[in-house]
RNA sequence: GGGUCCGUAGCUUAGUCAGGUAGAGCGAUGGACUCUUAAUCCAUAGGUCGGGGGUUCGAACCCCCUCGGACCCGCCA
């Protein structure tokens, strides 16, 4: 069984599956990993009849902990301040948590995420909270000793679990909090200043510890994936069920634990190091079913070693195959199938599209949009660059050559007059596929035959004899394979470039 | 120091919770056809299940030790 199914089935009554992400940055592939996660356990837990809602908690009312190296020195004055109301890195009008939040959308879109947003400041200022907060107000010096006794840390000096932000100078880790009286909490703060939060309002956050448990018993959480930084014992998910149980009387969420996505030779994904690659960058470059393959093919608890170069490329070959399969009615394992299900993007039905592969070749013949049109329209087996979704394929295509493509797949076609250095035995069989072009039928198999034959009768290797057609048309020694290669040039083209190179 | 997860064929991995002949895909090799940047079909090879010990009639699976990788034990999320 899919682990997602296999998870699903231990779950009964109705659902409700969290998830959260920080926006304190670019997220990443790796944090790509929580959502698609949930995505695929809410799936599987509406499959298996249960009534289920998705959400995903975007907590923009964290702090700014520290200048990360992507930031400007300015930001020193920002950091304890939340991060909806600081400015975005470009300087523009919207907020830093937004800032990061919007691409993010758009790429839940694009792979087909289906999931409620909300804002952790919406849950603040509406009040949402407030029965969270009087709770933990009230069983301050409880909730000190479940975070000392599970996580095994001394906590100094005054604590409280409810950190007004200070009206004044706007930050949320320099105030101390005075005394409570439902919903008033009175504070001051190192700047100075001495005011009021009101618990009903954005006027002050618990600390994470506190209020990831308050968040399941304010929205009635009973699913969450999280990673495996949360599940270590003593860790948040510890300390967080307790509070659940003897705080707020309700039971932990269910949980699966995710590893990380490590980048191939490079270790782990950090926003801080440099090593990353935003989510948004994946799409562009990978087909989005991909991105929900690769989280959906392995178990949650496996790490995965992220290629995005020769790797991405066997996994889309993997996945067309597996599709190729399916289609045609092969025997396929269980779950494989469910992983190809889980991959595409909600609402769609996967429709045959032409391979990746191809189109890495086509794309590099026809280097405009135009000329592509063309060819695809001629070549029968697509209706053109404008039928739905080839466009964002194709651009997807584009992107990934010049990014990450092998040296060794890049081509590009040479001008009509340009010279190549060949021998006279190479010429010579030029010059004679030259002379038969037009009288055979041109089709991959039947030009591969041809030239076959050619090089065969000449006494050359094959190596050097379809080097010679490499050379004078890329200037290569390799490429493409060469029937089909041909096969989808122009004609004209074609006979121009050997006529000049066997002369 | 304490703890968690992972290690199975060249690569990606299934199987571990409920012990019962280690499977798959890709790659490789050979052949059909001297065939590259997945052509196709057929066939073949490839594994001390990271290592050692224990429990058992029987261990990839359970227990102990150990090596390698990742991570946690912050009033950080």
């Amino acid at each position: 069984m899919h682990w997602a199914d296999a998870f699903a089935s231990k779950l009964s009554g109705d659902q409700l599956v969290s998830t959260g992400i920080s926006p304190s940055g670019h997220i990443h592939v790796g944090n790509m990993r929580e959502i698609l996660t949930g995505d695929m356990i809410y799936r599987a837990s509406l499959d298996a009849g249960l009534k289920t809602r998705f959400i995903y908690l975007c907590d923009d009312m964290d702090p700014l902990r520290k200048v990360y190296p992507f930031l400007s020195d300015d930001y020193a004055k920002y950091v304890g301040k939340p991060l909806f109301s600081i400015p975005a890195p470009d300087g523009g009008s919207k907020p830093y948590s937004e800032y990061f939040l919007a691409p993010f959308l758009d790429v839940l879109k694009r792979v087909g995420v289906d999931v409620e947003v909300i804002r952790t400041r919406d849950l603040y200022a509406g009040g949402v909270f407030e029965e969270a907060i009087d709770m933990a107000m009230n069983n301050s010096s409880l909730i000190r000793d479940i975070l000392e006794k599970v996580s095994g840390r001394k906590i100094e000096g005054e604590w409280s679990p409810y950190n007004p932000i200070c009206s004044s100078c706007g930050r949320v880790n320099s105030t101390s909090v005075v005394s409570y009286e439902r919903p008033f909490v009175k504070y001051w703060c190192k700047c100075g200043n001495e005011d009021t939060a009101d618990i009903r309002k954005a006027e002050g956050k618990m600390p994470w510890r506190i209020e990831w448990p308050a968040k399941w018993f304010a929205l009635g959480v009973t699913v969450e994936p999280f990673g495996k930084d949360h599940g270590a014992p003593g860790g948040s998910y510890d300390t967080g069920k307790m509070i659940a149980e003897r705080i707020y009387k309700v039971k932990a969420p269910d949980y699966l634990i995710y590893e990380r996505i490590l980048l191939k030779g490079k270790g782990a994904m950090h926003s801080s190091t440099g090593n990353v690659i935003p989510a948004y960058e994946m799409t562009e470059f990978s087909p989005p079913e991909i991105l929900r393959y690769l989280i959906a093919r392995v178990h949650p608890n496996r790490h995965i070693d992220f290629d995005p170069g020769n790797g991405l490329l066997s996994l889309i070959d993997e996945f067309e195959g597996l599709f190729q399969s399916i289609k045609s009615g092969e025997p396929v394992e269980e779950d494989r199938k469910r992983s190809l299900d889980l991959s595409l993007p909600s609402g769609s039905l996967y429709e045959e599209k032409i391979s990746f592969r191809h189109l890495v070749t086509l794309v590099q013949i026809y280097t405009t949009d135009q000329s592509l049109d063309i060819s695809l329209k001629r070549s029968g087996v697509h209706d053109g660059i404008s039928a739905n979704g080839m466009a964002d394929r194709i651009k997807v295509v584009r992107e990934w050559i010049s990014r990450y493509a092998p040296e060794s797949m890049k081509f590009s076609l040479l001008p009509g007059s340009e010279k190549v250095a060949i021998d006279m035995s190479q010429k010579a069989i030029l010059k004679e596929f030259l002379g038969k072009m037009d009288s055979i039928q041109w089709d991959s198999s039947t030009i591969h035959n041809e030239i076959h034959d050619i090089i065969g009768s000449a006494g050359l290797d094959p190596k050097t004899g379809f080097a010679s057609f490499y050379m004078a048309l890329i200037g290569k020694d390799k490429g493409p394979r060469l029937g089909y290669f041909l096969s989808n040039l122009e004609k004209d083209y074609v006979r121009k470039r050997l006529s000049e190179c066997s002369s």
